[in-house]
DNA sequence: TTCGTTGCGTAACGCTATAACGTCCGTTAT
DNA sequence: ATAACGGACGTTATAGCGTTACGCAACGAA
């Protein structure tokens, strides 16, 4: 579960998302790989599912999107968040101790289990500002 | 732009978000709707964007889903956050100051304006847990 | 062997959202 | 008045995102 072998598809999903400067859709990903054999949605989505689940891609929710993750190493980030910037398309990951902890507060108080944090802040970059 | 005047079909649409006991899709509003003139997906999203301009309903970015917003009095919540149970579908909307004004600070820190923050906390409600 | 699991390929489908028309109506300027 | 404009509306078509359903192949456990 914990990756480290990923399969051809897997591997090829998660190079064209590295490779690219910012997220990719996953119709977008279909199509950089076609050349290389992929034909349907499908062989997309099933290697995003097994990269999520390692941890090693992100799905930006605000904007059905995917990425790679920018710190694969650092395993337990917990509830990451990103600023999406509406201009240019980067996206900076980056993770709060204290807006975890806050969220994980109210829900503690609430009776909420939680199991998928989203947090999205949407835009414009230092560099689309300049 | 403060709204008070909505037109019929978005006082429709915020009539059948408002009578749900969860969030809806925007097609599902149209399919409530139906009987009441509605004939076209465009009929609701126009409605949406506009309720959503008046700060008077929230999408749901994670589930693609719009509901009524709990507070429509409480006029400056910023940045919102919404507790969402996968199994019953109840949707909890809150909103912490602390959360905001670390999210606030990273966005200061660096460099970057903030137009529309998500915060979506996915998983089970306390109801659903007993 | 037999079975269960996992990944893969293909086709079809369903859900979500927008583009591109044209129309109607109330407000404002001439 | 009437022309011009903006805003809401209606309809059709299309684009974009994601899943269901089927079958096959490979592999390891029982
Ligand atoms: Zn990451
Ligand atoms: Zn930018
Ligand atoms: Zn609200
Ligand atoms: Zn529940």
């Amino acid at each position: 579960m914990t990756a480290r072998d990923l399969t051809k598809n897997q591997e090829m999903v998660l190079g064209a998302l590295s490779a690219a400067d910012g997220p990719l859709s996953a119709y977008t990903i279909l199509d950089r790989l076609r050349d290389r054999g992929f034909r349907a949605p499908l062989q997309v989505y099933r290697a995003l599912d097994k990269l999520l689940d390692y941890g090693l891609v992100h799905r930006l929710e605000s904007i059905n999107a995917f990425v790679a993750c920018a710190h694969p190493h650092c395993h337990g980030h917990g509830s990451i968040a990103f600023a999406i910037c509406e201009k240019c398309g980067q996206v900076e990951e980056f993770s709060d101790a204290t807006v975890q902890s806050r969220l994980g507060d109210w829900s503690r108080e609430h009776g909420f289990k939680p199991s998928k944090t989203a947090i999205e802040i949407r835009g414009t970059c230092a560099t689309c500002l300049a």
